[in-house]
DNA sequence: ATCAATAGTGCATTATATAGCTCTTTTGGT
DNA sequence: ACCAAAAGAGCTATATAATGCACTATTGAT
């Protein structure tokens, strides 16, 4: 269950909603460059980085007890 | 749904775990400064050092799609 | 009420995330 | 194959997260 990586789901999300990285930089207030940066895996957001770009990409930061029998 | 911020999911897990912020700064490999600047709602970590903490309390840091038209 | 364990804070240092600029590489459309 | 747009990378400066230490405050058990 969910073994994506973060950043993979991030650039996927984008890429659905057909927004650059450009774009996403100006409306989520993050630096084109860490998005760059993170994009690509070399990245180790803060949470607020994190926040500020689910925000705009109509997700959300969950912690959340893991489910170790999986219910399915 | 979900409107607990992050900082008191970890410190409510944490007790509920029985678990001291040194034992989790020992166990988790975080210093235990940053554990306790976070408890307190005073950081920001790092996605990593997020990351740290909920595999140790048994969680896991999700980035999903937030549901708006709430299933429920 | 006392006392020990746990939690929180001020201060200082080090490591690193953020960010902008410029340049190179890749991608997608024609 | 060409070209423009988008993505990625090197270098650099600045802001701030992570950390340790010493101290204070709070909590909980007796």
């Amino acid at each position: 269950m969910h073994f994506m990586e973060m950043h993979k789901i991030v650039k996927d999300r984008r890429e659905m909603m057909q927004v650059t990285q450009e774009t996403l930089a100006e409306i989520s207030g993050v630096g084109l460059r860490t998005i760059k940066q993170f994009e690509t895996g070399k990245g180790n957001p803060t949470l607020q980085t994190l926040q500020k770009l689910a925000d705009v990409l109509g997700m959300e930061v969950r912690l959340q007890v893991k489910n170790t029998l999986d219910s399915k």
